[in-house]
DNA sequence: CGGGTCGTTGACTGACTTCAACATAAGTGG
DNA sequence: CCACTTATGTTGAAGTCAGTCAACGACCCG
């Protein structure tokens, strides 16, 4: 991990301004913020806070994609969250970190030291009301992949997590034809295997058999082409409407 | 669902008085919730919600258990929460519901109509904030529940899900040896397969393998009691510390 | 070239599901 | 009081989906 004096953005220029914590706040709020940010880099592959230990800091996914993980004695792990641009790291009230937290990118984060943050919640409205909406959405997620974990078979829940990865970072394919969507897979094999409570083999299996019936096509490992949105929600068992048109 | 002009308790008096989204309230706060919060019973078996219909209210369990589930097309459900007293339901700022709540057992819930709870939000720090508490823990729990169900094996998810109540739910024996805890189960073997991603047959299994290896006694299909929480708790592969005293 | 990481595929195994029969208890109406 | 129904729970036998173990391929980098 690097502190980065170089990285000098206005909030009012960020990224992710619009989405993220701070995306209600006025001119104000926004200054106060602003005076207790700062930024951190974290390599691919680097650890950015490890379960039990202190955590100090709270923050936004800037760029990057980090994974949020909980891991038994035994070793098995199971991923618990996908932590993507706008995303927000730790939990304001509680010093220790609960989960495993590693980039899977190169990842830049907005950071605010943990207590003047809980601080500026209780006297910024606009702050606290943003992190309980996003919390709250959170759960939804967290209950979304309950049922994926539950009950879904292995085939459903490599599609359901391509859809998400496609709801949150997918692009319309500009060349192509316009329904088509893609991107590139954030996760190797096996982090998509800590997602899912499968192993590596399976996800392997189900991605070529996704692949064979023409669900989706790879173009090497992790480019992902989406022909029909539509036929990835079904195979995903999703068959509410709602995604991305298609 | 019975509204009942009947039951008139004072906040001050009641029994999720100190762990309920009021909790922090002080006495000013407490009379303003206490202006529109009014109380609705549901006998067991009935509807509280249902996923995609309007839902006007929000309000918390005060005694009783309800579910909170997901079901597919195809009628593979999961349960996504468990709601015991002082537990919230609803969610400020949506106006449908997105999960059916079933109350499994006679239940009373302090009720307020969404829209004056949100105002109410925005204007009462004390409440809002214990409700971003809330809901963090929520996530929480349903991030260990994810581990549950997508790394453990059947033997372990009936362990972890009596642990979980046992914690919520238990009593010390009075009794028999002081290290004993009971409970009565809340749920029948079927809620328990929707909650645990598994069959209803193979949790009768393990409900059966468990007390001829000694973890659990059964009195009846519903009275568990527990010799001893720490082996309990080695059978849940949660091997960390920090339970009742056994 | 060798070593590492990542991914694919095959053969076999096993944990959980499926299908089915039966047990127990509570409620209803004759 | 008893026959009947319904809900709930237990247990057995057979089937299957995903896991395990293992070999191999592609790629990158020193």
């Amino acid at each position: 991990m690097q502190t980065s004096p170089a990285i000098t953005t206005k909030c009012v220029d960020c990224a992710i301004r619009h989405r993220a914590v701070c995306s209600r706040c006025g001119g104000d709020e926004l200054a106060r913020l602003e005076e207790i940010k700062y930024y951190r880099r974290y390599n691919s592959g680097e650890t950015i806070t490890i379960a039990g230990e202190t955590m100090d800091f709270v923050g936004s996914i800037i760029s990057g994609v980090a994974t949020l993980t909980q891991t038994m004695e035994d070793g098995r792990t199971q991923m618990v969250g996908l932590l993507l641009p706008s995303d927000f790291v730790g939990r304001p009230g509680r010093s220790s970190a609960v989960y495993d937290v590693v980039a899977v990118s190169d990842v830049v984060m907005c950071c605010f030291r943990r207590i003047p943050f809980e601080n500026l919640l209780g006297a910024t409205p606009a702050v606290a009301g943003r992190l309980l909406e996003m919390t709250l959405d959170e759960l939804d997620s967290a209950r979304e992949w309950m049922l994926v974990l539950g009950r879904k078979t292995a085939r459903e829940k490599i599609a359901s997590l391509l859809v998400i990865i496609a709801r949150r970072a997918g692009s319309p394919c500009t060349e192509s034809s316009p329904g088509n969507i893609w991107f590139n897979l954030p996760l190797t094999r096996d982090a998509m295997s800590d997602y899912l409570g499968l192993t590596l083999e399976t996800v392997s299996r189900q991605m070529s058999a996704l692949r064979r019936d023409g669900v989706i096509r790879l173009e090497g490992n992790r480019h992902v082409v989406i022909p029909d949105m539509r036929r990835l929600m079904e195979e995903a068992g999703d068959d509410a409407d709602g995604g991305l048109p298609g």
